[in-house]
DNA sequence: GTAACCAGTATAACAGATGATACCAGTGAA
DNA sequence: TTCACTGGTATCATCTGTTATACTGGTTAC
């Protein structure tokens, strides 16, 4: 996507920039959004059933837990598994491809921690660009 | 993020789940979206100029190149530079701190890769969750 | 003088993400 | 029987990100 070659950027492979583009919109494609991290964290720290879930995330409606639920099955990164009852129970798991998340994850909690301080630190009026409603 | 023992969390420390639930939201947010992680690739690659950089993103308009730069200052992750005329020129350049997000954008891309791939090779009907637009 | 470049802004519309509220069938306990 | 729990779905409203299109004032080249 992007001419290379007098300026070495953060990708490291300059040839080959639309493919790396395109890898990066699809990991903020499938991490995106105001609730996956929240969910997939919530699965991870144990919570299984769905409205155990659901109460562990403040602020989620089950509309939007139940949508991102079956969107982080379609990409691997949960199970749901249903035990025939009665009564009828759900689980959801993280997969092991999940775990392929891990660094992703702590880099970027390990960068947003940074940044808040950044910002708050440097702040002026119009520089809020974090989220202060949670 | 993923249970080590039980309920031990790719999050390392079990106390503090809002305060990096909220870092990751952070992270996401200040990245996220359509164009910013196109934007900074561009400028990283050498791009300065306002035209400069939209040209070499296809299909940005020019309001939201315009809307994103804004954002990304106020994050420092490019700084603007004005040369008085005449005539006027403007300059965009990434700043040391936009590299601190260097680790977080390799491994994106590492994971986006191997997650194309993985969702072509498996793919039911349902089941395309990458975006197959671009 | 007129055409093309520069760095944007203005306005309106659209589309998808998110929120609010209500509801469903089934189970189990009091 | 009533109540609260389970795992959700349905409907509608709103908010935000994104797009489309046009326009500005200034500069430079022909």
């Amino acid at each position: 996507m992007i001419p290379v070659k007098k300026a070495a950027s953060i990708l490291s492979n300059p040839r080959n920039q639309a493919e790396e583009i395109q890898a990066l919109q699809d990991c903020i494609y499938v991490v995106g959004g105001k609730w996956r991290l929240p969910i997939i964290n919530s699965i991870c720290n144990g919570n299984k059933r769905f409205r155990e879930i659901e109460r562990s995330i403040p602020g989620i409606t089950t509309r939007m837990l139940s949508r991102e639920l079956k969107d982080l099955e379609l990409n691997r990164l949960i199970k749901r598994t249903v035990f025939e009852g009665p009564p009828v129970l759900v689980e959801y798991n993280s997969t092991s491809y999940c775990k392929t998340f891990g660094n992703i994850i702590l880099e970027m909690i390990k960068w947003g921690k940074g940044h808040r301080e950044e910002i708050i630190k440097t702040r002026t009026e119009k520089s809020i660009q974090i989220d202060e409603t949670s």
